[in-house]
DNA sequence: CGTTTTGTTTCAGA
DNA sequence: GTCTGAAACAAAAC
């Protein structure tokens, strides 16, 4: 479930539980669960990949990692790695995910101008950090959570193919609309990819990730593990340009 | 049924 | 210090 929209779908499954009381805990996570015997739920929110419950003066982090899951209302048979049980039967149940305590304020632990799915997010900043980075690959530029938080591997492979860009491009050598436009379909993928999410529909949508062959011009799409992150790329050598500065 | 992977942290070693 | 690569984690889809 892990990329930045399926947490927000997350987020929206769960709001109903803002203002509950956490009357039990149970899991496997070696957090002090009394904590949060008693506490009430202020808001839940999220910031790219990271799920926050926020309580008075802390927060739960959860981080679904690669394979973590939720289920609300319901259990899963395997045990689970956090149960927030509240009043009237609700519970939110975690599986297999890192959970942490953030101290203090979400306001001041997180830049929410980097999340790519929230009302605060800026492009203009985001383009300013690309462009302190020249020598960095686009395929992980888009990877890191400092300039593009909830970006996953999946958001990566289709906005690069939108764009028609190598993943091995350079920063530097990316013209400035090249560049705008890796900015501006990193969101405009995201919230599409929300929106097919949420209709079960996402799959049937991509256009290079999982592929075979590119829709563009009919080849095959090169497979391979990319950049310093080695994830796994799609891309069409054809339609894709890879964009080098000429200095190297 | 074995392989693969929507991700991140940690740690050893250079 | 700082960088890199591998391991660890862990589960369902294919």
């Amino acid at each position: 479930m892990p990329e930045g929209p399926s947490i927000v779908i997350l987020r929206e499954l769960a709001a109903d539980f803002y203002g509950k009381k956490i009357l039990h805990v149970e899991g496997n996570s070696k957090i002090d669960k009394t904590r949060l015997v008693g506490q009430y739920i202020k808001s839940l929110r999220s910031w790219g990949k990271h799920f926050l419950i926020e309580f008075s003066g802390f927060s739960l982090c959860i981080h679904l990692l690669m394979f973590g899951s939720y289920r609300i209302n319901e259990r899963k048979e395997s045990p689970p790695r956090l149960s927030l049980q509240c009043s009237d039967k609700t519970e939110l149940n975690f599986y297999a995910c890192s959970v942490k305590y953030i101290e203090g304020e979400l306001d001041e632990f997180y830049d929410w101008s980097v999340d790519v799915m929230s009302d605060f997010w800026n492009p203009a900043a985001t383009r300013k950090k690309l462009r302190a980075l020249p020598e960095k690959w686009v395929c992980d530029a888009l990877l890191d959570q400092d300039i593009f938080a909830g970006v996953g591997n999946i958001i990566k492979n289709e906005v690069l193919f939108r764009i028609h860009v190598h993943p091995l491009s350079t920063l530097g050598a990316l013209s400035s609309p090249k560049l705008h436009a890796l900015v501006e379909q990193a969101r405009t993928y995201s919230f599409e990819f929300l929106e097919w999410k949420k209709a079960f529909v996402l799959k049937q949508h991509w256009l290079a990730h999982n592929q075979p062959t590119c829709p563009r011009c009919g080849i095959l799409f090169i497979r391979a593990y990319l950049g310093k992150t080695h994830r796994r790329s799609f891309y069409c050598e054809h339609c894709q340009k890879r964009y080098l500065s000429t200095k190297s």
